[in-house]
DNA sequence: TGGGTTGCTGAATTTTTGTTCAGTATACTC
DNA sequence: GAGTATACTGAACAAAAATTCAGCAACCCA
């Protein structure tokens, strides 16, 4: 059995879940078909019975009766239903935001998930006094262009730290909110900014039941 | 203007969050009508519209294009929508969560929309010292039992107030978390608890650009 | 007593959507 | 070099679904 997806039935499968997403509802057939320019709707038809006969989704003959299976998920490139990955350990030597470095998805407000954006724990209270504590977690905005005195993420020598960022002619000055620690300097080319802290949740009740 | 809904109109949208809850899309306009014995399908188009009207749904002229507005939240006994009513400021001599206090709702992650609770935004910075700022958004959880220390919304005097809880025999201590402030102490009577401050949103991203 | 809202019936109509059939071209594989 | 999977075109068709129109009955309100 082939539990393989081509490339192209990985894009239909990801437009299905972005429709999902977006309104609420799934697409019609030719509502996926002037998305990828197939004329004719048995092109997208064809997609939909290879796809479900692999598992991917489940249909019935009713309009937008698409469901997407757990299987689904396996063949999504993109993360589904308002959900951020959580970056843990960073492995030295890897993107920040490969495979290995991904310890969960966590689902945040569908605002937040709209954002080319992850989530990370915080470690150590060096922001203590911009009232961000360890185990808070910060919702991390790739696309915003830090400005001075934003609260950023920062990569030096492979490890991930949260500082407000002070930028020099060549040096980057990356400041904690610690009265106890002093602020570091780094040239400006070893350190990787990865994005800007936009958002920040924090879970007071340490002893509540797991939610399912 | 009447922001109600009828026991009609509450069971309607009821039947299409569980549809989408159930099959992952919405339900038809037939669907419905089978689902309620309405015969005629315009009898159940006259609910839509009248639901799109009160503002608890979305629709296009499409197949199966209804849309849970966060405000549906409102008109559901099981809650779907994934949102938490922010109640606002409170108006002396109604239920905390009473339309007139209710400003909009908040879509929260839906481990937290789960809970019976209620969003409430910080003001004053009597708890900054347990690292709570003005305008963090604050997630309320009524129906767990407060223990002592815990952070709790109480209501004195028809006011909404965040503190630490200690409890004595016949008094209340309401604590802040600011060395400038000092406890407070009132009859259990004059106290009602409001829920437990189980988790904590800010957004540090003030300038950024509205979400649509 | 008249006007508004709610909650429908019944029928006609249009639009949207899914399905089927007959083909084509390319690539892979045995 | 035959057989199979992928990825389509184009057309015709059937079904599902939305929309509109013309009513009716009950209720509340003032």
């Amino acid at each position: 059995m082939a539990p393989d997806i081509t490339p192209r039935q990985a894009a239909v499968l990801n437009f299905i879940a972005e429709c999902i997403d977006e309104h609420g509802y799934p697409p019609t057939i030719q509502e996926i078909g002037q998305r990828f320019g197939i004329a004719s709707t048995n092109g997208v038809f064809d997609h939909l019975k290879t796809l479900e006969r692999k598992g991917f989704i489940e249909r019935s003959s009713k309009a937008r009766s698409i469901r997407l299976t757990p299987k689904a998920a396996a063949g999504l490139t993109r993360r589904h239903a308002d959900a951020l990955p959580l970056v843990g350990r960073v492995a030295a030597g890897y993107p920040l935001l490969a495979v290995e470095n991904i310890e969960e998805y966590i689902r945040v407000a569908p605002r937040l998930a709209r954002r080319n954006a992850f989530c990370l724990r915080v470690t150590g209270d060096s922001m203590i006094d911009a009232h961000i504590l360890e185990g808070d977690i910060i919702v991390v905005d790739r696309d915003r262009p830090p400005a001075t005195k934003d609260i950023v993420v920062a990569l030096v020598e492979d490890e991930a730290t949260v500082k407000y960022y002070y930028p020099q002619d060549e040096m980057v000055e990356l400041r904690p909110a610690n009265a106890a620690m002093s602020p570091m300097f780094f040239p400006a080319e070893q350190v990787q900014l990865q994005g800007v802290v936009i958002s920040l949740q924090r879970d007071l009740d340490a002893h509540s039941p797991i939610p399912r």
